[in-house]
DNA sequence: CTTGATATTGACCGATCGGTCAATATCCGG
DNA sequence: CCGGATATTGACCGATCGGTCAATATCAAG
């Protein structure tokens, strides 16, 4: 019927990530996302709208991701819960001391919450579900069932988001590795 | 000599504080500084130098009003230091939740450390300031002097740096206040 | 008033911005 | 091999970008 996709789009969309990941959304250009892809200016335009719309899709993409690992390394037996949690949050901070380009959620917020309706839902679902899936080894960690663990959970597990946006904030604004990784064990030390 | 400015330099600085805090770095252009300000381009450049400068100098005033306000708010006896701390939080929180333009050092950082080294040694030096700050009260409030409290007392801090911090991505992200609310009491209460 | 120094203004610069489109290429069902 | 449909390409669009500068205005000192 008609010419098939000379382009791979998830490729194509990985690169878009990519760009966007690394620069932000203002300070990329349409040209940028061009080099980055190897795409004509009108495939990519004909394959996924507006810079914005590139934008939306590339984030909703990361959104996904963060949170299908964070599932997967938090998911399991009550027994190994804590330790899980310990290492996720270990991991993430060896993360945010490595990673020289931020986080690509970071940047949406900073540069469009409040101005993209659109960018606002993704970003408020995110935050809930995230705090919802560390509620819940939070919850499998504790060692006996008692009324009001649920709600303390839910209260550590928001906690523990902030804490974690922070890092992300702080080791992109140049604080050193060992303060975050003090504030990653105090933070966990806390939740006893 | 030579002709007198007919503009107030601090004013103007104020409108493009005001200015690259609504919007962010890359979003605002020149010409959004020339309106803001009233004066003509020419003037804009001549006083302030390019626009990254310009920015720079609005970033750098807003770190010391920050660091001021903090040390007002914060700053007294031993007696009331643990108040003056629940007081302080309160007001960033109830701050974050009203604010609709955000916080422009996290619009900085998210849009320029890492590339900017002017950047990354304001923001770092405003990270290690704010702790001290925070840990010098944190210290007060401390009812017994022991050995290791100092410590303490800076870990603490650097985890509520890390804990306003994300407040603020959160608030912006439109995380519901009452969740907001919930995590400053949680990390204050974890200050025991 | 003259003069030297600085401030003000806005037209202007080349570059780049996000986005469009006509021309062309390539596919598949007939 | 043909014809309808979609993909690709990059030249092109008007707008805007950050930044400059020559012309002019306004000061204080002499």
């Amino acid at each position: 019927m008609a010419r098939p996709r000379e382009f791979d789009e998830k490729e194509a969309l990985a690169a878009i990530r990519s760009t966007f990941w690394d620069r932000g959304y203002s300070a990329t250009s349409v040209d940028d996302l061009v080099r980055a892809t190897g795409l004509g200016k009108g495939s990519l335009y004909g394959a996924f709208g507006t810079k914005r719309e590139m934008f939306v899709r590339a984030l909703s993409e990361y959104c996904v991701a963060a949170l299908t690992f964070a599932e997967a390394r938090l998911h399991g037996d009550d027994a190994g819960a804590l330790g899980r949690l310990h290492a996720y949050v270990g991991v993430m901070v060896k993360g945010i001391v490595n990673s020289k380009r931020g986080c690509l959620l970071a940047k949406a917020i900073a540069e469009l919450a409040g101005d993209d309706p659109e960018i606002d839902r993704m970003v408020s679902g995110f935050y809930r579900r995230y705090e919802d899936v560390l509620a819940g080894v939070i919850r499998q960690s504790k060692p006996s069932r008692k009324a009001g663990d649920d709600d303390e959970a839910q209260r550590q597990a928001s906690l523990l988001v902030a804490v974690l946006r922070g890092l992300e904030s702080m080791g992109k604004g140049g604080v050193p590795a060992a303060t975050l990784h003090g504030i990653a064990e105090t933070a966990l030390a806390a939740l006893r």
